[in-house]
DNA sequence: TTCATTTATTGAACTTGTTCAATGTTTTTG
DNA sequence: CAAAAACATTGAACAAGTTCAATAAATGAA
């Protein structure tokens, strides 16, 4: 379980043996149950974690009562609310477990512990954030010039593990759009081909 | 000019007076002339940047010639293409001066450096990269739960300084609705009140 | 200052996506 | 296993936003 966040930690930066073991160290395992939550709005979020088994949904509810997915985590992603966290104020969002899940957590003062005492950890964490950044740049992208029917097909092909899991009313709240017309985008995919 | 920049990086993190002024030492200034380009799409970014005086827009063109804002740049503002600039692969992007501007400049040798030699310089830009996002996380479900209407009357609220030197189609872009369109907002919003 | 270029406005026809309501299907849970 | 709950599909009417074309206004360069 330690190896796994192990393994994830040296992809994108190398540690000592030692550093790995100490940071690791701070973190603690949580089991949640499906449709149960890690965070809820208004919450101060107080932990950053990786996803050992299962899935997350990361949502925001908009004053329509619509809600919108800013992302899902499934094993070896990052999940926090990284605006809450990271400025201690109440957060805007719900993040839900929608499998049975594990995952590994550390808390706010630990990771600083970790970022003064480990001296590889601001680098880890500087070159993961940019990584989602650059992620969410592409995402900026893609919905400002692309259309309902581009986003849903790149989405089934960047993410085949993801769309098996997920219902389509989850992933219409990610891409934007109402579950009645993915619906019908997935009619005329089906249809047509 | 250099002190613009040490005010921008002390608003960020603490820094002693002679990392700062190493860190700083690394920085070389340039002038763009308005309609001239910083990066254009296929180079590779080989800078990161902060914007001492003047405006640029860093856009997309997508596959039907269409122009999207990803965002846009004037003083104290960092500018570059992390994807391109991190990766070292060619960019998507155009960085253009919408006025006639100036920037200070680090090469990516020299930010290495800086990261490897001014041990408070991770922290820095671990710290930048996450305010950054946080606030494209907030534009990302701002444009999937709101109208343009609405979209555009924050924008206004949020960047007055912004709107006053932007063209409606370069608005447009970055709201990601054709500038026609944007018109009838506008003609919707002086004429009701 | 003038001519050319870019920017802004407007209307009409069109496309994309929403809303609501009805119906069928699948999944959960007692 | 049965009933309830959640999910998916469909159609019709509607709203949001685009496209195209024409015209006016503002800006820039010679």
């Amino acid at each position: 379980m330690i190896d796994f966040l192990k393994q994830n930690i040296t992809k994108h930066i190398s540690l000592s043996d030692k550093e790995l073991t100490d940071f690791c160290s701070l973190f603690q395992s949580k089991i949640i149950k499906k449709k149960s939550f890690l965070l809820r709005e208004g919450e101060i979020c107080k932990f950053e974690g990786i996803v050992i088994k299962g899935l997350f949904r990361v949502y925001h509810i908009d004053n329509n009562g619509f809600e919108q997915v800013l992302y899902f985590a499934m094993e070896n992603w990052w999940i926090t609310d990284m605006d809450s966290f990271t400025n201690e104020k109440p957060s805007h969002l719900y993040i839900e477990a929608l499998e049975d899940s594990e995952v590994l957590l550390i808390s706010k003062q630990d990771k600083e512990f970790a970022y003064t005492n480990i001296s590889k950890i601001e680098k880890l964490f500087r070159v993961m954030t940019q990584k989602t950044h650059i992620a969410l740049q592409r995402r900026m992208i893609d919905n400002l010039s692309k259309t309902a029917d581009q986003r849903y097909a790149e989405f089934i092909e960047k993410y085949p593990q993801l769309y098996q899991r997920l219902t389509n009313l989850q992933i219409a709240a990610y891409l934007g759009i109402s579950h009645e017309f993915l619906s019908k985008i997935r009619k005329k995919i089906y249809t047509k081909k």
